[in-house]
DNA sequence: GTGAAAGCGCTAACAA
DNA sequence: TTGTTAGCGCTTTCAC
């Protein structure tokens, strides 16, 4: 019962359409398509009038397998991430500038993170932006061994890995210097649970009050807002605390919305501090004192990194790290005491 | 002066080199890697171990290149966009479990709409969803002519596409009729400003409050807080309005800081909502009165409608509408006259 | 300036 | 069960 009207299930044309109907070779489409000197003016305007006529698009995986080089720089991402997301984007139109072209690799519940850097290898990716890996390190190190990498925004001590990422110690460390000034003499630190950025925030604390003369208290946390107003458990123990320094603003905010549902204020009673300069943070309503990243800075460099490798310019390991700036808001105040 | 102990430049293994190391054809390798019943288990296991032990990874451009099907599915998202984050991660496991592939397509500054998708049909994939897409229609309609495509989160009449988002209306016109439930009879909305969304949520708007005998009056806005905030120029030309039904959440909450840093408090002297119910609007500082969408159960339909149209399933064009839910919390309240 | 032909690394149909 | 072979659609020498 076929239809004899009815268009043939239109085959996505090929090159050698093109070819055919332009009355050339497909060597020579391919040399016009790529924008490569060579084929005469009126052959290259024939070409691209025919290949438009006809809707023809280079197949990706035919020409990615053709080529010797792919110029492709393969990003992990975990989508739901806000600054992930910032982060991405700004990846991307750098290295559309750099002439390379991005693939995303996305974390998911079901693709873990081993997965999307398998993934992007198996694309022949020349090399891998990770963001904010997650992954043992030896288990990183041997995936990632024979590709250009780049870790951007925690610390990881791989040998040919570059890292890109702010200066938390320093962030936290005028927090802390800030709530002194406050006249703050009993601050405490709620925690980012396990991983290595909360190391890097823990330790900064710790040695910042230390400095200061004070003794640290941390409280076990985590990244939402949630571990924020856990954390209140903890902090109640009658310790004196005048002032807190949150893992990030999203446990800050946790943390002052179960102050003050407990009849606290912020920041009479305690003065709280987070970490990011999140749209959050930067509302009136919760004017948080927190510590803002160069993220649009860190997406460059570490696109720099990446491609200053592949095109020879370094060979050796290179750690950046990026200057913070504390932004004090109204979450911060003199010491009650 | 070349260091004759230096490793080889490491060639990636092809399976060339596995078919030999294991002393077998690259025919029956391909078989054992794919997972095609045939090969024998001794084959098998020896196969594998060889492969485990070069390090082999499948290149996927010559493997999509080759096979007749590539059971991709490409998604365009604004990384910086949390909604889009959050959906494109449901989307990722629910394709993951129908036994397809993603593929994202970022769209940023430097890279638009249109080569986004572009560079998805390069790939060959079979589908494509797009989360809100804001490409002409008639450009659009070209441009997926020959794929299907399912589009998600806003309104598109095109005839072989699909969509899937959120009763926009109905959640507006509970947003009114929660207001008129409240005692308010003259209601304003921002406007999201151009766009298919604002369009059906400014529509709703004025019907909602037409039904209930209302005057609608509709104020230049935007998708972000700024927009919230400039809005409040054009509302003070005094014409007694007692609640705002923003375009959403954060233009709500731009509208907020701006109307208590003119003195006037929410929402004792104004009622404001939002739309999307984020993160923000939960904090109890905020507490904003807004409507929440079933965000994954819209990733889920959406990978559902494209591999159902794979599969055969379906062949006429799909809309589905899903239901919004009012949230009232503090930024309402009772109209002062 | 243009064409011919040899791959790129894999799959899939067919033979053995 | 295994091997052989012809593509997939493109790039890239190397002749002409």
């Amino acid at each position: 019962m076929a239809d004899p009207t009815a268009p043939a299930p239109r085959r996505r044309p090929t090159i050698l359409d093109v070819a055919a109907a332009a009355g050339v070779s497909k060597g020579l489409v391919s040399k016009v398509l790529s924008g490569s000197a060579g084929p005469s003016a009126a052959t290259t305007k024939r070409v691209l009038a025919v290949a438009e006529r006809l809707g023809y698009r280079k197949d990706r995986n035919a020409t990615l397998l053709a080529k010797k080089r792919t110029r492709l720089i393969g990003v992990t991402i975990q989508p739901s991430n806000v600054y992930q997301g910032e982060l991405a984007e700004e990846i991307q139109s750098t290295v559309d500038a750099a002439g390379y072209e991005t693939v995303l690799g996305a974390m998911t519940a079901t693709h873990d993170e081993r997965r999307a850097i398998e993934t992007l290898i198996d694309f022949r990716c020349e090399a891998l932006l990770l963001l904010g890996p997650t992954m043992p390190e030896a288990e990183l190190a041997a995936l990632v061994e024979d590709v250009p990498t780049v870790c951007v925004g925690r610390p990881l001590n791989l040998p040919g890995v570059d890292v890109v990422r702010a200066d938390d110690q320093q962030g936290i460390s005028d927090v802390v210097d800030h709530l002194v000034a406050l006249g703050h003499r009993r601050i405490a630190h709620v925690d980012g649970g396990p991983g290595p950025i909360s190391a890097v925030r823990r330790e900064a604390y710790q040695a910042a009050v230390l400095r200061h003369g004070l003794e640290a208290v941390v409280l076990p946390g985590g990244l939402t807002e949630r571990h924020g107003a856990e954390a209140l458990r903890h902090l109640d123990s009658g310790a004196g605390v005048t002032a807190v320094v949150a893992f990030n603003d999203r446990t800050a905010l946790g943390l002052i919305e179960a102050l003050e549902s407990g009849g606290l204020r912020v920041p009479a009673d305690m003065s709280v501090t987070g970490f990011d300069d999140s749209l959050m943070a930067r509302h009136p309503r919760m004017a948080l004192t927190t510590v803002s990243q160069l993220t649009l800075e860190q997406a460059r460099l570490a696109v720099q990194a990446a491609t200053d490798r592949l095109d020879g310019v370094h060979q050796e390991r290179r750690e950046i790290l990026l200057p913070t700036r504390l932004i004090v808001r109204g979450s911060t105040g003199l010491s009650p005491r």
